[in-house]
DNA sequence: TGCCAGGCCCTCTTTAGGGCCTT
């Protein structure tokens, strides 16, 4: 499925909270790079494969319309004052339509990647849009970054002792490039992250075999109406 | 009222329980 695949687009959302909170997004970022840039990386003077310069970048504050969890707001910077003050505004038609264009104006076909993405960034952004009564296409591929690379680690050693933490993107980014990443739970930091370990293990993600991605229609809501917190 | 995900993986397991990972 991947050598069909034209463009990834790694994806990340802030949000006023974790699953249990019901949450709503706060911000969120997309960064597409096609496939060509990913199956063969330009190297730096040490052999670490370098930030793609051909991308497409799309990054949005949104005003959740719901208090931020303490939790949420410490670790993201954002709060119901700080994007109330910048008048961002609610994730709404036109977003939606922002993002429908911004995928659409991509290399078909497009595949979301988001780490932890099939648990909480695909299920939230699912929510909010079938809270405006929209969604996207069925056939919209997914990939799931912490559980491809868990699988890929599985591989390459089938008894693992792995510490708490191990799968982490800073954790997987520090193994990676021996250095701490920048902007953490800023989206766009984060996707940038991902990219960089996406990049570091592109050989062996692109020829895993179909099992690793899901379609969009096979994405269930994180919560849906009447489950929301009271 | 109080709590709330979830599929996968590990181990002090398999008649089960808890951690991971995302804000």
């Amino acid at each position: 499925m991947a050598n069909s695949i034209k463009t990834f687009v790694f994806l990340d959302l802030e949000a006023t909270g974790l699953n249990q909170d019901a949450p709503r997004i706060t911000e969120l970022c997309l960064v597409a790079v096609h496939l060509s840039s990913l199956a063969n990386p330009v190297m730096d003077d040490s052999g670490k494969p370098q930030l793609p310069r051909v991308l497409d970048k799309l990054c949005l504050c949104v005003d959740p319309d719901k208090p931020f969890t303490e939790g949420a707001s410490k670790i993201t910077g954002l709060n119901n004052d700080n994007l109330c003050t910048n008048e961002k505004t609610r994730f709404d038609q036109r977003l939606i339509k922002l993002l429908s264009e911004f995928l659409d104006r991509q290399a078909q076909p497009v595949c979301l990647v988001a780490h932890n993405g099939f648990y909480y960034d695909f299920p939230l952004l699912k929510t909010e849009l079938k809270q405006q009564n929209e969604d996207f296409p069925s056939s919209l591929l997914c990939l799931d970054s912490l559980s491809a690379l868990r699988n890929l680690d599985k591989m390459h050693n089938p008894q693992p002792n792995y510490g708490r933490g191990y799968h982490t993107l800073p954790q997987l980014y520090r193994r990676c490039f021996d250095k701490d990443p920048v902007d953490s739970h800023y989206a766009e930091g984060d996707v940038l992250t991902l990219i960089m370990v996406f990049l570091c293990k592109a050989t062996e993600l692109l020829e895993m075999g179909t099992s690793i991605y899901k379609r969009w229609g096979e994405i269930k809501p994180m919560y849906g109406q009447g489950q929301e917190e009271i």
